[in-house]
DNA sequence: CTCCTGATGTCAGAAACTGACATGGATTTA
DNA sequence: TAAATCCATGTCAGTTTCTGACATCAGGAG
């Protein structure tokens, strides 16, 4: 007979969410979990580092998911279209690991504890990294690499945000292309007319779509 | 006479900046940084909400510059290029507040703090939100504007790094230009040659500026 | 059986933060 | 001018987060 119950870190997790919900994050403190979850407080932050990351346990496959996503994006893919082909993947994987209920529980923790949005903000923060380094190895210049990754963030965010708030049942996924298109919209709008940004003859001027 | 020396706060964010480079971040306890500004732990507390925030004094300001940048922008500047234009403007404002010593010096510690990371990317992040809504003072759409604020910041985030690693001297706000061209150019680069975008939702598209 | 490993417990303590109340020049008011 | 009161700061006690050091003890390896 195992010496100790198992799977302390996923009891831990629960008992916290459960916790948080009941009485609110901040009134409920590391030792509440820890006892809930039949450990203590210090057994606790062997698990996590602190408090707020019992909440976001899942980023780090989010972002190796992520970027094997860019990695295998086909080699004739622009920057922008890998990240956000690699982004939708992974949100209809999300969907199917953990229903919306438990997502709209966690989101409205963050937004309601600046704590936990700094919290949320520095994991897109290392995936944005990290998906600029997935593009880097695709052969993308720095500076370009790095804002597509952002790019692709912003769609993420955008993308979530229409989901979880949405009135009628959607696919996350399904947010995902047309706020890409949106985006290209946007960074369209107003563009210089040739490519060579400067003085350069309007030559070939790119197909505007519309 | 004064009571009290003026300042006080201004002493408590010099005090901590010193502190923090003299024996770094986490060896600085919110006490030193009292004391050495002559006063007490419950004072500094009673001008900061917690330790991290005596190094984010100036978001407020940077985020009512660019809102009012983007406000002041010409009526016929699309979304992206408002926010960019407010962005260089607030740019060349920081410039010649701060030095580039101090800025590197606080970058420093950010970069090796990740609490100190989260709390700028928070700052970032109001900004964001503080710029979409003066996007949709502007009229533009809500996803749009969600976008475009957030590409902006990609921008500045961009921009800041190369000014701040840059070995050779150079503005801050003439990073700005170059990096809108350059996100632009990974926006449409892979875009769908023709209106409709391989029969995805209906997107209603804006008419193209210019 | 003995030794060792590894997850957990126990304990003490530093540091971050908070609430309640005190202090005493400065400022306003009677 | 004397009194009232204002308010930035100090004092103090307490909670919570987080850490280091060491103890415990079932189970597997030899």
């Amino acid at each position: 007979m195992a010496r100790w119950e198992p799977d302390a870190r996923g009891r831990l997790e629960q008992a916290a969410l459960e916790l948080f919900r009941e009485r609110g994050y901040d009134r409920t403190t590391v030792e509440d979990i820890a006892r809930r979850a039949g450990l203590t407080e210090r057994t606790f932050f062997r698990y996590f580092a602190d408090k707020r990351e019992v909440l976001f346990s899942g980023a780090k496959e989010l972002e190796q998911r992520i970027v094997e996503g860019v990695a295998g994006a086909p080699v004739q893919a622009g920057p922008l279209a890998a990240v956000a082909s690699a982004i939708e993947a992974a949100c209809a994987h999300l969907e199917e690991r953990r229903d919306i209920e438990y997502a709209r529980a966690r989101y409205d923790l963050i937004v309601r504890h600046p704590e936990l949005q700094e919290r949320e903000l520095i994991k897109l923060a290392a995936l944005a990294a990290a998906i600029t380094g997935a593009l880097r190895e695709r052969g993308v210049e720095e500076a370009a690499a790095a804002l597509a990754a952002e790019a692709g963030m912003a769609i993420f965010r955008v993308a979530f945000e229409r989901w979880i708030t949405a009135k009628k049942p959607q696919s996350l996924a399904a947010q995902v292309r047309p706020t890409l298109a949106t985006l290209r919209a946007v960074a369209a709008q107003g563009e210089p007319a040739s490519e060579s940004e400067r003085g350069s003859p309007p030559g070939k001027r790119k197909p505007n779509r519309r």
